[in-house]
DNA sequence: TATGAATGAGGCTTCATTCAT
DNA sequence: GATGAATGAAGCCTCATTCAT
């Protein structure tokens, strides 16, 4: 199976019977309002007042601050996985070619919708907060499935096993969002110097941290 | 020149005239709050209070909470500094040495004072809120220094050159991050695989990335 | 006549056109509500939710919450009142036997629906907030029985005359009330010593403050 | 020693450097909330607007709601306490005239100081949510006293032991609790028929339930 | 110098109730 | 008959900051 199947572990039915756009709309302003302020900075009465509703509302939609986030989150969370199957590479070219996809995927996602960017910078700054509550699982999935691409590459022999799994994936990941961020500031360069080329330049960088 | 200079660039001499443990338990108290809650978070008045001293001396001491926040992090910023020279590597070998030997500095600096960490942490979370203001040019120091790093080490030939400056400097941070998260949260590994084995092994993630 | 007259004081056609089995759960979850946080404390939302029913639904059947916490406890007063019939003693001993009925009538009542006394609790701690409206003729209706039985045995010389029959009523309330919470607490301590031995005890505490 | 012990258990020294008159007010407001409403009745923003102050302020003299409560119902327990010495009766006659003396003055105080029996009505309600807290000494030294004093009782034969002390004391509280609101109730009779010669007749109900 | 009383906007959440459908 | 979306006042509490003394 794929990675849609954290969508139905938060249903929110009240919530999803409102009209696709009246939906759309909350959620873009609560997610704008989480994605600068972050959960504990964000202003619940300015994300309320800001969507137009009334107080009584917005609990009925949703049970309190943590749940709305929560459901922002798994929006951007799916939205981030939409498009990213299970790995599937059989030999070692095959696995750089997945993980380059996988690595570039996210990049245009991240171009496109920044903000996906900054919220899943503000969960990841706090991962001890979402051991426990509706975000935990999402956590899981995004380990399980990151493992689970290290492994394959163990497997294949296209990644190095002389380093403990864990921090390869840390380090992985610090380099990813390096790069995003890199990017995401220097977005003229990016233009300049040709999409194309500058991701064949960084996802070599993936390269040198994970080959053998 | 060094890295003390920092200093003076914020003088507030009310709060200097103070005796040095006034000053040290003052800076402790509000180092602990703001790193557990970054500058959002943190109460101000809990500080206040936690310090032992009246809402007026601490008002009389810092303008408000950002100049408290501005003062705590340059003094861990120069601790984190002390002890950090100017690069003085002559060639190739010495330059890797030489950053070896900054890594394990500031490693081992993570290691016995995570309060350091966490307030760093609290600060690149959202760097463009201090584009302006006290601690933007502590951003400056620090980006000047790794600069200096890098052109030194493509100087020598040390340093690959195919890369932005900037995407170089910004993967050797977050990958330098990564692994002090890394081994901050696994610390029972670390020894186990003995800290210095570790270390080589941690450090050789940096040449690969920054290698020709 | 018995005292199942109150029932249709408070005539609420709508709800009681429900199957007996939807009533007795509304009014299961309502009770249970009512008697662990009195009228002010208890959550008509909740209560609503528990049930599930609908909004609109609840306040089809009852006209506020009010009007639910009446029936609640016209539903509580009558099944306390059922098996209790008017006094007929025609003696003092037949007086004392049938008081010491009435009391272990509602002693075993409370022992086995201790719902029952946390909701005529709720009801007697604020009786000036009853004198007008649904509840009023509770009142009326608990203080006429109390009062005929005090006169009946005022007539028989079994009770004394000497002090207001009101004072009288409200000492003995308060002293059925002091032995039915003191047995609640100490249900141990009742099982103990017996029962019936109890029983024994705690009535003949009746009969010191009633007997001329 | 007497019972002005419990008074310096709850200091709160903000507030009691406010002068005798902005204390009075605000523990008057106060007390006449929780008195007509109970502790979660009782509506906190209501006190302080009613008291004049700003937010900020009353929560510069108080924790929270519960420690305003708190300091009201120490103030109250103190008033009640004020004139009660430990009991020191040396024989059977001097024990019911102390116990007399006992009622007596709590039952002045209930008719000038209405307000006090309120309170202490809304604190006995629910005697299991101040089992924990800065409420619970002051429970321990009422029972204590009461306890003491039935002890006291049944050493000098005067009253009776065939039943649990606590027992005892809960039909003593009933019966003392009735009394009191009935010539709250009813106080046009009290003066019709005398003061004293009502409080005679009161007082004769203690020792008859007390009585071996 | 130094105090600490005072501010009031704003934080999140629950409430009983209404009304268009 | 019946639904459930919507209301907005009110609940308790924290915040950074000011200012008369």
């Amino acid at each position: 199976m794929g990675w849609t199947c954290g969508l139905e572990a938060m249903p929110r039915p009240r919530f999803l019977k409102l009209s696709e756009a009246k939906r759309a709309h909350i959620l873009d302003v609560a997610s704008e309002e989480f994605a600068e302020n972050g959960f504990e900075g964000a202003s619940y009465n300015r994300i309320i007042e800001r969507a137009g509703l009334s107080k009584g509302a917005m609990y009925y939609y949703f049970d309190d601050k943590m749940d709305l986030y929560g459901t922002v989150m798994q929006a951007a969370f799916q939205e981030m996985m939409s498009g990213i199957k299970v790995p599937v590479a059989e030999d070692v070219p095959g696995f750089w070619a997945e993980l380059v996809q996988y690595y570039l995927h996210s990049w245009q996602l991240a171009i496109e919708q920044p903000r996906l960017v900054a919220l899943t910078r503000g969960l990841m700054e706090h991962p001890e907060r979402w051991r426990e509550g509706p975000l935990a699982e999402m956590f899981a999935e995004i380990m399980a499935f990151t493992e689970g691409l290290i492994d394959r590459g163990q497997q294949l022999g296209a990644v190095r096993d002389d380093l403990h799994r864990d921090l390869l994936v840390a380090v992985a990941f610090g380099v990813g969002e390096a790069m995003d961020r890199w990017s995401f500031t220097n977005i003229d360069r990016v233009i300049a110097d040709g999409q194309e080329a500058t991701a064949q330049r960084l996802v070599g960088l993936f390269r040198r941290v994970l080959e053998p």
